[in-house]
DNA sequence: GAGATATAGACAGGTACCTGACTATTATGT
DNA sequence: ACATAATAGTCAGGTACCTGTCTATATCTC
């Protein structure tokens, strides 16, 4: 077990590298199935959406991305027809996002495209490969952020 | 070996948080050292520069960026007296980039960076999980696109 | 119940990457 | 040598994130 090499490529090019395969396979992914329009930042909407509303701002802390982000997701997704935005009656200055009857249709494709891609790479490097990555990186997250905020640590 | 959870945190969303953190790292490193005006892809310009000049399509296939975006970080860097473009005298349609002397004295640390944020989270997370990080990604990468396109295969 | 603070969302603007189309020049193949 | 293809670089435009500021409403404290 000569280490031969300790740091060649930074870690920053290849986490870059490997995040752009991704988001390109979701996409992938996503016009296979017959959803052009829904792109990658989407697809937590409809993850995440629940019966019973939900705020951007609870989407925003499970997505792990800004309001503004999900703000312009939750509008594209509108405009698209696959939600909509009712005031929400126990807080007068949020806007709850529900699906459309649309969007109840594309959430499970929405929602399986993440683990397909899981899947076609596990097929490729291994599935021991794809988990060891993930607990690798999700313990690196942890360590650098002091604790877990991916919202997923059970 | 019970596989509890197959794969709760999609891998996209993990990519994205660490390749976040590494970036925001990398700022925070130049800003430390006094180059607040260097931002990360400017730092890809000092790692590969070299004394007889280098063209940004090759730049590009170092840093495994598109030529707009290198083409930018030159400009940025040459606006702020880092680098100087002449044009190649071996092929009409190029320009060379080099290093300034300002430049020049800028290279040590804006190369170093990356290693330091490596050693930086090796000493928060362990060097071998960092090292194992890398190594699985880099397998990865290969894996998905078939042959070794970091330039760093050794 | 008045005042400080936190939260929901809107608005404006920036960054680091991407794509595609285009011109000028160089290399190639017959 | 001449048509074709590849390459260097520019221009125009798009995406998915980010930051900071602002208003309206809620909550918490005293």
């Amino acid at each position: 077990m000569e280490e031969c090499a300790p740091s060649r490529p930074p870690l920053g090019l290849l986490l870059r590298l490997v995040h752009q395969h991704w988001t390109q396979a979701v996409e992938a992914a996503l016009d296979e199935a017959g959803f052009g329009d829904i792109r990658p930042p989407h697809a937590n909407v409809f993850t995440f959406a629940r019966p019973e509303g939900i705020k951007v701002s609870e989407l925003t802390k499970l997505a792990h991305v800004r309001k503004q982000t999900m703000t312009q997701a939750v509008e594209e997704l509108e405009r698209l027809g696959y939600v909509e935005r009712r005031p929400d009656p126990d807080d007068r200055r949020a806007r709850l996002v529900f699906l459309s009857e649309r969007g109840k249709g594309v959430r499970p494709i929405a929602m399986a495209t993440g683990r397909l891609i899981d899947e076609r790479w596990a097929e490729i490097a291994g599935s021991q490969e794809i988990e060891q990555i993930k607990h690798a990186l999700q313990r690196l997250l942890d360590r650098l952020q002091g604790d877990d905020q991916t919202g997923f640590g059970g």
